[in-house]
DNA sequence: TCGACGATAGACAGACCTGTCTGTACCGTC
DNA sequence: GACGGTACAGACAGGTCTGTCTATCGTCGA
């Protein structure tokens, strides 16, 4: 076993008895409460008391609770961007690299716990104009630019609108995955995009470009 | 003006001064109040200052605030399933029936004050197993087997698999339109449920079946 | 050795929410 | 004219929520 535990000692007493600073008990217990049971829904005392943290030191780091909110939004939004691109760099061929984010999405479905998007579970009951508006349409804003990204790479027509069309797919695939905990409604989704995909790409030219991209 | 109001008089005393009950009234002000800013925001105070009745009288008719809920989203789902169904019947053509679904849905989005889908607003933060799940999960269910009908009429090959492709084409457009406040999505909504139906129809033989149904 | 600093525990204020209760007023019917 | 049913107004209790504040502890750096 473990000779001396050895403490790595970041900035002055930042850490507690698990390794992990109070900043990131929050974080990590906000992720978990929030997620499963709603913004609204979960107060200061059931965050604080499921970190293992005073109360003093939530508002010291975050100021309020609204503050909170806003780093588990960005959190989610991290954590959703990046294993969003993790799966579209694993391809090569535009159109593996565009469907790759409806598989990385059914991967999700299929986790434990999944209830649907964060961003909309949050924004369903919050104040019109708030943090919570804003930080959900920048991830919205986010995911459509890089499906017109990849619409464009895999030669659609109209690239935009096959965004667009994407985006209602993967959006309704979450909702319905979320209220009707039916985690298989990812293979319909994804065959769906594939249809949009091929349709948008027939009203262009002729042929099927795929591998056409040589680097 | 008028001679003599001439009160309807409909069983004793159900009317005020406007003409309506305090349960129309009650109800009216649940619909405008909880979809405008969510259930659980929305007290019991202001519902009742907002319809002009008394606190009783909303725990006699309703019992509690979680009966009041109930009777708004069941409202919610009649006047969804009318409004639907007025514009199916509209047409005789299976393809066209169906896609007058989509049609309804973006004259509904262009409403002002449209924010999204009441049951899933509602549900976002519920708990689970509760009466908002439930009748959210009615209302899908009624949905799904509405597309399933329209798809099989439309000649689909897989009339189940293109039903679960549309609903998570009308989920995405409805929960796009609210949170983006972009009512223009219907157009590349519907253009996805015709390209959906479309690819759904070349799988099971040549033809293009439309107005193959004669009566 | 000592002070600065982050963190803890917990009481507290003020606001809000649901649901109950009391008393009063109106209306049609007996 | 008395009565029952419905509605009204509003106080009230009991609970929860956010956010503030005080007092204490432990560690690091000077």
């Amino acid at each position: 076993m473990g000779t001396t535990t050895s403490p790595p000692s970041r900035s002055p007493q930042r850490e507690t008895v698990d390794g992990r600073s109070a900043r990131e008990r929050l974080l990590a217990s906000a992720n978990e409460l929030f997620y499963a049971e709603g913004v609204q829904t979960v107060g200061i005392d059931r965050i604080i008391e499921h970190a293992g943290v005073a109360k003093g030191s939530l508002y010291n780091l975050f100021g309020s609770k609204e503050g909170l909110v806003r780093a588990y939004l960005a959190s989610r939004h991290d954590a959703t961007a990046e294993r969003i691109l993790a799966a579209v760099e694993r391809h090569r061929s535009p159109r593996k690299r565009l469907l790759a984010v409806f598989e990385a999405q059914g991967l999700l479905f299929a986790e434990p716990g999944f209830r649907g998007c964060a961003f909309v579970a949050a924004s369903a009951e919050a104040p019109t104009g708030g943090l919570i508006e804003h930080a959900a349409g920048e991830y919205r804003t986010w995911m459509r630019a890089l499906f017109t990204d990849l619409a464009a790479q895999a030669g659609a027509s109209d690239p935009r609108k096959l965004a667009r069309q994407l985006q209602v797919v993967y959006d309704g695939a979450g909702l319905a995955a979320g209220m009707d905990g039916d985690p298989s409604i990812a293979h319909p989704a994804r065959a769906a995009a594939e249809a949009l995909l091929d349709a948008s790409l027939e009203k262009s030219g002729g042929g099927t470009p795929d591998r056409a991209i040589p680097r």
